[in-house]
DNA sequence: TCTGGGGTCCTTACTCTA
DNA sequence: TCTGTAGAGTAAGGACCC
């Protein structure tokens, strides 16, 4: 037992229900009310909850669920606008904290991360409660801590208890603990993969795990049926990413109403173009690919790309050749969103090094 | 009546070239 | 020289995550 505890060196660390614990952080009054952030705050308004609060939670509240149903479920909730400036500012105190305990720390989003704990002294479940008591402490918020031997399980065991949780999975637990869930609770399987597993009468992680390779390769595909297979039992080799780099960047509207000018689908594709090149200067980026997203309002969606001959951060050439892309989608129908995206990026003074060619591998 | 925004990764199809 | 093919690059769409 203590020789698994001892593999046990990944955490994952979740801020419980994040934007709303900022919100009634600043306003005392909101605490034990149910809470939504979501979208202008406006739950009459086109939007999804980003974040509901426990209390809220109780009434069927849930992310990613628009605004207006939100409202329909609970009606007695405090809507409030998504304020993302203040939530990282809270977000990067607390990642403060912990690359204090680690400097092996992965950022994933705004409110949570991994860390490797392999250089800490104290046992495992020892640095998990100094996490907790020192976010708590520094920003009246509390966390949930998972622990296990690689990220998958680490992220697992985090969301087994919440809030305010601490909860710890060795591979001997993997049969006990993550078996009986449902294949949602596995990373990657999403509402589709979730259906179709369950026409193959396919409900739980154990489920999953009762299948061959082959049987989940021949059904899901070579790559993510192994993954699959692997995952069901425990087992995910991926490294603790401690850098990271953009490889797209993208802006996209959703119109308050459906648009059926083209005018207006060129005003917010121009306004969107200038948005992203302005973030790529900001962050020192050239792109050599555009690609514009229209959504119809049926939410049927079209992209269109083009690929530039070199990379570049100008806006003219940026913007020609996404109204290039928009000229190949035909409009016939009324606009719910536009979007652009640049990728193939790369940083304005890696120039000099990209005259050697890549070598094979690393040049992917 | 619904279904955001900013990302990543994967699959499939197609074209070009060696 | 012709033809088939493998691999790279590009394009489009989809699933998933926070």
């Amino acid at each position: 037992m203590e020789n698994e505890t001892k593999k046990c060196r990944i955490l994952h660390v979740d801020m419980d229900a994040f934007f709303a614990s900022v919100e009634v952080l600043r306003r005392p009054e909101l605490k034990g009310r149910p809470v939504v952030i979501g979208g202008a705050g406006d739950p009459t308004r086109r939007g999804v909850v980003s974040t509901a609060s426990y209390e809220a939670r109780k009434s069927g509240v849930h992310s990613a669920m628009p605004l207006r149903t939100a409202l329909k479920l609970c009606p007695d909730c405090v809507f409030l606008p998504v304020d993302y400036n203040e939530y990282s500012r809270v977000s990067m105190r607390i990642k403060k904290i912990l690359f204090e305990i680690s400097p092996l720390m992965e950022d994933v989003g705004i409110d949570e991360a991994y860390l490797d704990i392999s250089s800490r002294p104290e046992p495992p479940e020892e640095t998990a409660r100094m996490i907790k008591e020192r976010v708590l402490r520094e920003t009246g918020l509390t966390c949930s801590v998972g622990i296990a031997p690689n990220k998958l399980l680490a992220k697992m065991a985090s969301d087994l208890q919440k809030p305010d949780g601490l909860t710890f999975i060795g591979m001997a637990d993997v049969e006990r603990l993550i078996w009986p869930l449902g294949v949602r609770k596995l990373q990657g399987i999403g509402p589709k993969t979730e259906a179709y597993l369950k026409e193959m009468g396919i409900n739980t992680i154990a489920d999953i795990a009762s299948k061959g390779l082959e049987w989940l390769q021949d059904r899901l595909g070579k790559s993510y049926g192994l993954y699959l297979y692997d995952a069901s039992r425990g087992i995910h080799e991926s490294p603790i990413v401690t850098q990271w780099k953009p490889k797209s960047i993208s802006r996209e509207e959703t119109f308050e109403l459906d648009v059926s000018n083209w005018q207006a689908v060129a005003r917010s594709l121009s306004f969107l173009m200038r948005d992203v090149a302005g973030a790529m200067r900001e962050g020192g980026y050239e792109a050599r690919t555009v690609t514009v997203k229209i959504r119809f309002e049926d939410f049927n969606t079209l992209t269109r790309a083009r690929t530039l001959p070199a990379e570049t951060d100008g806006l003219d050439v940026l913007r020609k050749a996404a109204f290039e892309c928009l000229s190949r989608i035909e409009l016939d129908k009324r606009v719910r969103l536009v979007g652009v995206r640049v990728t193939g990026l790369k940083l304005k003074n890696e120039q000099a090094e990209r005259k050697t060619p890549p070598c094979s591998k690393d040049g992917m």
